[in-house]
DNA sequence: CGGTATCCACATCGATACTG
DNA sequence: CAGTATCGATGTGGATACCG
C-alpha cells in the first residue's frame, strides 16, 4: 500500500469507477481532468474518454460551458478547429476534485474490502431476507 | 457576499442542487451529512431528506452499509428500533465532502451567474443552431 | 417503526447513421 | 473535424400500497 493505488479512472473496468464521488454527470469530471494540462480539441477528448459517443461528449461540453467551467473557441479554418479549455472558475474545481481523488487513493481498498465482505456474509448469515445480488 | 451562501442542500429548490458534486447517488451525500452528528433512526433520516421515499432511502442505506460507510444496528425491542451510524471509514468521507461544500459556498454564485448569462445570450446571438432550453 | 413490493415516469447513456 | 439526428436500452427515482 506504499503505492497509493494510482488508479486510472479512465479505464472502464477500473475500480475507481466505484468511488462515491461524481462531478456532474458521468463524464464531466473526466473532461475537467483532461483539460487540466491545457486546451484540448474535441477529438482529443474522445481518446482518453474511451470512446464516449460524440453526442454525449457534446452534451457534457455544453453543460460545462453553460455553467462557466470551460470555454469553447472556434477557429475559422479549414478543416475546422475547436478548442475547449478550463475557465478560472473551472480551475477551481480541480481542488475539490483532488480531494476526492485523494480519498479514493487512500480508502478505495477499504471500500472494496467492505463490499467483498458484505457479499460474503450475505450468503451465510441471518438477514431476514437476502435480496438478489446477481449481476449479469 | 460576506455571508457565504449558507445554502441548505436539503431544500428541494435550493440552488446547491446545481452543484457538480455528487456523493454516490442522489441521496448518499445527504445521508452522510445527516449522520455526522451521531446515530440516527430511519424515520429521523426521512425528515431532513424532504420525504425521500422509504424505498429509495432503504436502497441508499443498503449501498452505504455494503460499502462500509455506515453500520446498521437493530435493537430487539418493541417497537423495533434501528440505528444507522457512520463507520470510521464513513467519517473519512466528511473531509472531501467538506471540500465540495466549500467549493459550492465559494463558487455557486458564479456558476449560477454563468448559467444565467448563457441563457441570456442563447436567445440573441450567432450560434448556428440554438437548441431548445425549455424546462417544463 | 421500519421497512417491502409493484408499477411507472423520466433522465441518461449508448449505438448508429448522417452532415456543414 | 466537429459535430447533429434518431432510436432504443437501462437504470434511478418517485408514488402508492402493504407487511412483520
Amino acid at each position: 500500500m506504499t503505492e497509493p493505488l494510482r488508479a486510472d479512472m479512465f479505464q472502464p473496468g477500473c475500480p475507481s469507477n466505484v468511488t462515491p464521488f461524481q462531478i456532474g454527470d458521468k463524464w464531466a469530471g473526466m473532461v475537467i481532468l483532461c483539460l487540466e494540462g491545457g486546451p484540448r480539441r474535441f477529438s482529443q477528448l474522445r481518446v482518453p474518454l474511451r470512446r464516449v459517443t460524440p453526442k454525449v461528449l457534446t452534451e457534457t461540453l455544453r453543460a460545462l460551458e453553460r455553467d462557466g467551467m470551460i470555454t469553447r473557441t472556434r477557429y475559422d479554418e479549414v478543416p475546422p478547429r475547436v478548442e475547449y479549455a478550463l475557465t478560472p472558475l473551472g480551475r477551481t474545481l480541480l481542488e475539490p476534485l483532488a480531494a476526492c481523488r485523494e480519498w479514493a487513493e487512500r480508502h478505495l481498498a477499504e471500500l472494496l474490502e467492505a463490499r467483498a465482505a458484505y457479499e460474503r456474509t450475505a450468503y451465510e448469515t441471518s438477514r431476514t431476507d437476502v435480496f438478489e445480488r446477481s449481476r449479469s
